[in-house]
DNA sequence: GCCAACGTTGGC
DNA sequence: GCCAACGTTGGC
């Protein structure tokens, strides 16, 4: 069943939510985006896709894997209806995190929205990227997850 | 509806 | 801390 989950990424700095933060929450609420295009990407998610967690600016790297447990529903943190929130919860460290380095030199996976669109907080990633990506990690996800 | 000015993001 | 890239805003 390799088309039946959608795979994402979501960039934040650590200093602002990092992965270990959200490892001690357990889930969490993916608020605060307020661009279009990402708020477009969140609207898509569908429950059990699943979500590789990004460190921007300190670290620049992946931490780990996150599920979507509950799809898009308006922000609570805004007034303003355009913006959706979805909620989020941790499933896997990355056994190696997969830094940006690696991500630009890797020829599977120079085309990503993180390389070529650098300001994206939040976007779709190929089932072929995930699997390089998860390779890279060292990790393996149970089979009912993909 | 164009575009200049401005603000923000994020890599370096 | 700088700056390139990009999104948003507002005057015309």
């Amino acid at each position: 069943m390799k088309n039946k989950t959608s795979f994402w990424l979501v960039k934040q700095e650590p200093s602002k939510y990092s992965w270990e933060t959200f490892l001690l929450d357990g889930e969490t609420l993916w608020d605060g985006v307020r661009n279009y295009q990402a708020r477009n990407n969140l609207q898509s998610m569908k429950k059990n896709d699943l979500v590789f967690f990004y460190h921007s600016v300190t670290g620049k790297e992946i931490k780990g894997v996150a599920q979507v447990i509950r799809e898009a529903y308006p922000d609570p943190t805004t007034d303003d209806a355009r913006w959706v929130v979805v909620d989020l919860k941790p499933i896997s460290t990355m056994k190696n995190c997969v830094s940006l380095e690696d991500i630009k030199s890797h020829k599977d996976l120079q085309d990503t929205a993180l390389v070529k669109q650098s300001r994206l907080s939040v976007m779709p990633i190929t089932y072929k990227e995930s699997q390089v990506i998860l390779k890279l990690g060292g990790i393996r996800l149970q089979a009912n997850l993909l």
